[in-house]
DNA sequence: TAGGGTAAGACAGGCCACAT
DNA sequence: ATGTGGCCTGTCTTACCCTA
């Protein structure tokens, strides 16, 4: 039996769930489907705000341009899986997220991109090895403007670092690389909101050059840090 | 079948040159 | 001053296989 399930049956299931966001868009980039927490993450109320509009036109300018230009990585054929980002809310709250967009495919042929992206959970508590593992999220919190090394954090958890990495991925979602991304991105956006170049802020966040800080911020963050801290200064009260 | 190690491919860091 | 992109190197992650 081939059993056909449509996007619309799709978006409707996504509806009920309030920490994930759900769309359809097609090879323009404009949104055919959304659910319901999307559309009220973009401020909106009612689903028809945001279906037909295009991505530019419903995000910040910086940020519209960087995710489509994902969309675009999608719509070659891409999968883009589980990438780390954190998305604006309209409270300007950052959210961290896991995203994952797929090309849409009609007979072959590439129609569109479809994806989701869900909130962080809280890390589960119960496992076993999650007394250690807090060993390590706190050690890496003191010290993630320094360089890490995985052995270190194994060690520092007795564990070896095969057990790390699954244990990790268990309880937190995230790799270790992920997780000391986001806690140097986390205090990149609060740096950024004073003064101070954003070079230095790289380094001070454990960024080893001003390249590889941008690099990361905008893969992240979804925009430049220059852009993120006059994003701020024009919403600042 | 859970738990462990390991090899290979993916990915980030480091550096540089050049664009904006 | 900041951002982008290329290229090389070494680290990290994943997929796989082994063992108890």
């Amino acid at each position: 039996m081939d059993m056909k399930i449509s996007a619309c049956q799709l978006q409707g299931l996504f509806d009920a769930l309030p920490d994930v966001v759900f769309f359809v868009k097609d090879c323009s980039g404009r949104y055919t489907h959304a659910n319901l927490t999307l559309v009220r993450r973009l401020g909106m109320k009612r689903r028809e705000e945001v279906v037909g509009r295009h991505v530019a036109d419903v995000f910040p300018r910086t940020l519209g341009v960087s995710y489509a230009s994902q969309d675009r990585r999608a719509l070659t054929g891409e999968t883009i899986e589980n990438q780390l980002e954190v998305h604006i809310l309209p409270n300007r709250a950052p959210g961290w997220c896991l995203t994952c967009k797929y090309p849409l495919r009609q007979r072959g042929d590439i129609c569109g991109v479809i994806g989701i992206s869900r909130d962080l959970r809280k890390p589960d508590g119960r496992h076993p090895t999650y007394p250690r593992l807090i060993r390590v999220i706190e050690y890496m919190q003191a010290h993630f403007a320094e360089s890490l090394r995985v052995h270190t954090l194994a060690a520092l958890a007795e564990l070896s670092v095969a057990q790390l990495e699954r244990h990790f991925r268990h309880v937190f979602q995230l790799s270790p690389q992920q997780v000391l991304t986001k806690l140097r991105i986390e205090s990149a956006m609060r740096l950024l909101q004073g003064a101070g170049s954003v070079a230095d802020i790289g380094l001070a966040c454990g960024f080893t050059d001003q390249s590889a800080f941008a690099r990361q911020f905008k893969a992240t963050v979804g925009m430049t840090p220059r852009d993120f801290r006059s994003l701020q200064v024009s919403a600042a009260p």
